[in-house]
DNA sequence: ATGCCAGCATGTTGCTGA
């Protein structure tokens, strides 16, 4: 168990939880997080590998899982309750958000898979982009209500590079979509609404270039090193002054088996 | 900017990812 009043939190879209099974495995083994939040698990609840993880240590799970597409999940060493009655984000029905609360902890982990948006940044051409904006404006309006109401760590794929230095070429990029204008501010006003602190930014100086995603249509990822960080954890206010460390484990995109993201991990008193 | 890859189901092609 960790000790009293010190959690270590990771989050990882793992672009299939089944055919990744060994890696998040060895990630587990290795790192020992408390809490793991993974993303596009893309396997319904009932085909999700839960024994191989609770064999492993990480009792807990909270599952939102559907065939084929999105899902998320939660697997934890410590005891978990799902929040119910949750929005369904823009009426979708689907399996992009799920909120747990660690009793022991004495908070709530909001584990999001955001829309990826398509490829034309117009909502009016591009449904999936309207999908997406839509999206982000109902977060930022269900966070700024409850914003301080509770201890909140808020992580995922939030499928936007917000910063200058969160993608390869701030310039080349702001036509693409995870870095249009009215994604990045979109994403800024949703953290700024719910009073969160980015707590990776909070380490890594914003002009210095940190990604957790390269493509795969890259042959070598590492030597274009074309990315894009995407993947967010946020802390409310009053956990801010608790952060000890964050990393993003860049080694995770190598292999042939690879996800296109990388784990990335806090720890924090709590 | 393109890349032309990767996972999965609808399955030897199409949808989605970002």
């Amino acid at each position: 168990m960790p000790r009293r009043g010190r959690l270590k939190l990771a989050t990882w879209n793992i672009n299939s939880v089944r055919l990744r099974l060994d890696r998040v495995l060895a990630f587990l083994a290795e790192e020992r997080p408390d809490i793991l939040c993974l993303q596009e698990t893309k396997a319904p609840d009932e085909a999700f590998p839960r024994d191989a993880f609770r064999d492993a240590g990480w009792k807990h799970v909270a599952l939102r899982g559907m065939k084929s597409y999105n899902g998320v999940a939660v697997l934890s060493r410590l005891p978990l309750a799902i929040v119910p009655d949750t929005p369904d984000w823009v009426g979708k029905g689907d399996c992009r958000h799920l909120a747990v609360e660690l009793p022991g902890a004495g908070l709530v982990v909001e584990n999001f898979y955001v829309p990826a948006g398509g490829d034309i940044a117009d909502p009016d051409a591009n449904p999936k982009f309207a999908h997406k904006l839509a999206f982000v404006a109902e977060a930022t309006n269900h966070f700024a209500a409850r914003s301080g109401a509770r201890r909140t760590v808020l992580v995922g794929d939030l499928n936007i590079a917000p910063l200058e230095n969160d993608v390869w070429s701030h310039r080349q990029l702001l036509d693409v979509v995870s870095h249009t204008p009215v994604e990045t501010e979109g994403l800024l006003g949703w953290q700024r609404a719910g009073k969160f602190t980015d707590a990776v930014r909070h380490f890594v100086p914003e002009t210095e270039k940190l990604y957790t995603w390269w493509s795969y249509r890259n042959r070598d990822w590492r030597a274009s090193d074309r990315g894009r960080r995407l993947d967010h954890i946020w802390v409310s206010g009053d956990l801010a002054g608790g952060l000890k460390s964050a990393r993003v484990l860049k080694d995770a995109r190598d292999g042939a088996l690879a996800s296109d993201h990388v784990p990335v991990l806090v720890e924090l008193a709590v």
